[in-house]
DNA sequence: GTTTCATCTGTTTTT
DNA sequence: CAGATGAAAC
């Protein structure tokens, strides 16, 4: 390797405009290091020209490294990127996520994994009604054993590389925990599946356990990248090092691990950033590339950036810079409610799209998906187009799952979730008590339902009506099962819509159009999978389209990725835009209680990892970043008054500027009248040094009148220490209502009365004075417009 | 057996 | 407030 200089193969400019410390990254030799990479720094790319590098210089061929990643995109993007640097086939390469990749090895395996060929992933909602069947096959009181806390102690359990019985269990709680544990891990092996955290520790077990594979893994990959470092757990950690090899330092492989501990945000399912700290000793030997430079946010941003997380105090130590100049300040906007901040945010998008930011550029964040919902309805409304990430996605869809069911038991009969997903669905006179019938039989003789109802026809067990209907079920099964290894996957699917009778079930129902449509899509999603599978690679157990689309289903869940085209303001929460950047940030809800989250500001670990959230969302902004927060809001249905976040309080005055809107009439009557009047609202530095008193006062006649309003009330009666204890909420909420009372008596909520339509309640208005309109969900009538002009309508 | 209504509950982030 | 679950009506 040193006799000829390996650079001299590489591609003329895959090492341009890396900076030195990139490049450091990029042509390491054959050394373990860790890579700090703060946000923006060129994380992805090193990772990917680093690969290219080893490639291209002879280290190594493509099929001799492994990349993982965490997230799907992640690989995805990796992958791109590679292909568009040189010209190299991807397929046969190790790249993919944890899960990904630990899948594929269990397939390659199956045998010595015992698992059946065909075995099915559980997603998280598959394994929380896996549990509860499991509780209640065990008569175990669900109150006392909660499903979800039952899955929390599963997951963490295996994600620590803990099996049942080594799991240790001081009380008779965690002794009675660990047996469901056992229990669980046997009904999954009955069934043939496996959760997500299962992937990892059987595979990691499979390893650990036959040597010779092992060392054949670890012949085969002599460099290993890992990416998002700082978000692995125990048990990846641990498979990590069981690949590099745990031989002599010279002879063991080379892992490339990068990450940043201030983006940790995923300790709550499991993330050890302490990770991080191991590596350095176990691999790194102290060899650890900084990547500080920043290329994505302007000076002010990343000042705060760095402010905020300066009061972490367990930290590596890093601290990201940037050529740019300073920038926009941040824009702070003290809305008074949930609405208020859902409106600002409304007219500032559409202000900076006016002055020529695509909405595509803009990102509207929030900490929790419940806070979508009101911005959501306010963009809605403005008629702004918007796409919100995350949620709920394809594959989780209801009727998405239930026709999954179908094919799943087409695969494999033995599984016992998807067969009590579907024996009665759509109805087809399986009551609950003929389902206990199944049940029972297949408990007496340790058989599966399907066997169980097969074997009941057969002998009589089941009969009559039950027996009927049960048959019924099992054709349809059988039916699918045959077709299955003869006709396309398409066509298997559309097959299965019908017969199932999922086609003609979501016809008939009243709100189904939505869901045929998806089911009509998942048709075209098995098109295109069909068209992009490939059979197995030489040496590979050969796996059938309809498991490997199953499999696809569970690991990736289908991101949504329609609507490309047009130019959409994009919803998420900080953890969905992690890796993401924008021109324009919204981040809104910074109140205490929600960003941090109540739930986790209690501990040390916890506010120390919402600090990293903020900081992660800051980061996402190139230009420019508003920060909001509510002084009220609406939250489990129930107003709650927040305090500003502490995190705002944690930026420099001198990098804020805060925006007041002293008096929404004032602000929107200069907005529907005056033309010249932009936005509505005054920007205030300074405000919280206590200056306030004297700016609010000379900052313009149109509001000094409204002492009422939020805003001012606000800072007038807290000084500078605007987060104190709310003083006078029921002031605040006055001034609200009253200002909705002024556009028109009709405000949301209020309930009506029609002449004709009967006693409502209004779900939304539109429009101003005299073609003002509202929406009403009457009583017995449905929800209809009404326009204020003509229909007789009074308040009750 | 199925539908509907009422009550309850749980509320962070996700491969 | 919404989704899930459970009890009573259909």
């Amino acid at each position: 390797m040193q006799a000829s200089d390996p650079q001299s193969h590489v591609s003329p400019r895959l090492l341009d405009n890396l900076n030195p410390e990139q490049r450091n990254a990029v042509t390491l030799g054959r050394e373990s290091a860790l890579v700090l990479a703060g946000a923006g720094s060129g994380k992805t790319r090193v990772l990917t020209t680093r690969i290219a590098y080893l490639i291209q210089t002879g280290q190594v061929s493509p099929s001799g490294l492994l990349a993982v990643t965490f997230t799907n995109k992640a690989s995805r993007e990796m992958l791109t990127r590679l292909t568009s640097m040189m010209p190299i086939n991807t397929r046969g390469m190790w790249v993919g996520t944890f899960h990904g990749l630990c899948n594929r090895m269990l397939r390659a395996h199956y045998r010595d994994v015992n698992l059946p060929q065909t075995f099915q992933i559980l997603d998280s909602g598959d394994q929380q009604s896996a549990i509860k069947r499991l509780l209640k096959a065990l008569n175990v009181d669900d109150e006392k054993f909660k499903p979800r806390e039952m899955s929390w102690f599963i997951n963490s359990a295996k994600e620590q590389g803990l099996r049942s019985h080594v799991v240790e269990a001081k009380d008779e709680f965690t002794r009675r925990q660990v047996e469901i544990y056992q229990a669980y891990d046997e009904q999954c092996n009955r069934e043939g599946v496996v959760d997500f955290a299962e992937l990892l520790l059987r595979c990691y077990e499979l390893l650990s356990k036959n040597k010779p594979l092992c060392e054949h893994y670890q012949n085969r990959f002599k460099f290993i990248l890992v990416d998002e470092f700082q978000d692995t757990n125990r048990l990846q950690y641990k498979w990590i090092q069981l690949l590099a090899g745990s031989r002599t330092a010279e002879q063991s492989n080379v892992v490339f691990a990068v990450g940043d501990d201030d983006q940790s945000i995923y300790g709550f399912r499991g993330a050890e950033v302490g990770n991080m700290r191991d590596f350095q000793r176990d691999f790194a030997n102290g060899n650890v590339i900084k990547l500080e430079q920043n290329y994505r946010s302007e000076g002010a941003i990343l000042d705060a950036a760095n402010a905020v997380i300066s009061h972490n105090k367990d930290r590596l130590g890093k601290n990201l810079w940037t050529d740019a100049g300073k920038g926009e300040n941040l824009r702070i906007y003290p809305a008074s409610t949930d609405l208020d901040e859902a409106e600002f945010v409304v007219e500032e998008a559409r202000t900076l799209n006016r002055e020529g930011m695509a909405f595509a550029d803009m990102a509207l964040l929030y900490r929790s998906n419940a806070q979508s919902r009101v911005l959501e309805h306010a963009l809605f409304r403005s008629g702004i187009s918007y796409r919100v990430y995350g949620g709920l996605r394809f594959f989780e869809r209801l009727e998405i799952k239930h026709a999954l069911a179908y094919l799943r038991l087409a695969g494999n009969p033995d599984d016992d979730g998807a067969f009590s997903r579907v024996v009665n669905f759509p109805p087809r006179g399986i009551g609950a008590r003929s389902v206990e019938q199944v049940m029972d039989l297949a408990k007496r003789y340790n058989i599966s339902l399907y066997a169980a109802a097969a074997n009941g026809i057969a002998n009589g067990d089941l009969a009559g009506r039950a027996g009927l209907a049960v048959g019924s079920f099992l054709k349809i099964c059988e039916a699918l099962k045959s077709s299955s290894g003869k006709v396309s996957l398409a066509e298997l699917v559309d097959e299965c819509l019908e017969l199932s009778g999922l086609k003609t079930h979501y016809a008939a129902e009243r709100e189904g159009a939505d869901r045929l449509a998806n089911l009509s899509e998942l048709v075209t999603a098995c098109a295109q999978f069909e068209e992009t599978f490939e059979g197995p690679l030489e040496g590979e157990e050969p796996t059938d389209a309809l498991t490997s689309f199953l499999t696809h289903a569970s690991l990736e869940a289908g991101e949504h990725e329609a609507g490309e085209s047009d130019d959409a303001l994009q919803l998420m929460t900080v953890h969905a835009a992690k890796g993401l950047e924008f021109n324009a940030v919204f981040l809104s809800g910074c109140e205490e209680g929600l960003f941090p989250h109540e739930q986790s500001m209690n501990d040390f670990d916890g506010l120390e990892e919402e600090r990293r959230l903020m900081y992660v969302a800051i980061t996402r902004a190139r230009k420019r970043l508003y920060l909001t927060y509510a002084g009220s809001r609406m939250l489990h249905g129930q107003t709650r008054y927040g305090v500003v976040s502490r995190f705002i309080d944690e930026i420099p005055e001198a990098l804020c500027k805060w925006l007041v809107v002293p008096d929404k009439n004032a602000a929107y009557g200069a907005h529907f009248g005056a033309g010249g009047f932009n936005g509505g609202y005054i920007g205030n530095s300074g405000v919280r040094a206590g200056g306030l008193g004297s700016d609010n006062a000379s900052s313009g006649s149109a509001y000094t009148g409204h002492k009422q309003s939020y805003s001012s009330q606000h800072y007038a009666e807290q000084g500078n220490q605007p987060y104190g204890r709310q003083g006078a909420p029921d002031t605040t909420r006055a001034g609200f209502e009253t200002k909705k009372a002024d556009t028109h008596p009709f405000a949301v909520g209020q309930n009506v009365k029609h002449e004709k339509f009967g006693e409502g309640v209004v779900v939304n208005f539109e429009g101003r004075a005299n073609d003002a309109r509202v929406q009403v969900k009457f009583r017995t009538e449905g929800v209809k417009w009404l326009s204020l002009q003509y229909a007789k309508l009074s308040v009750l």
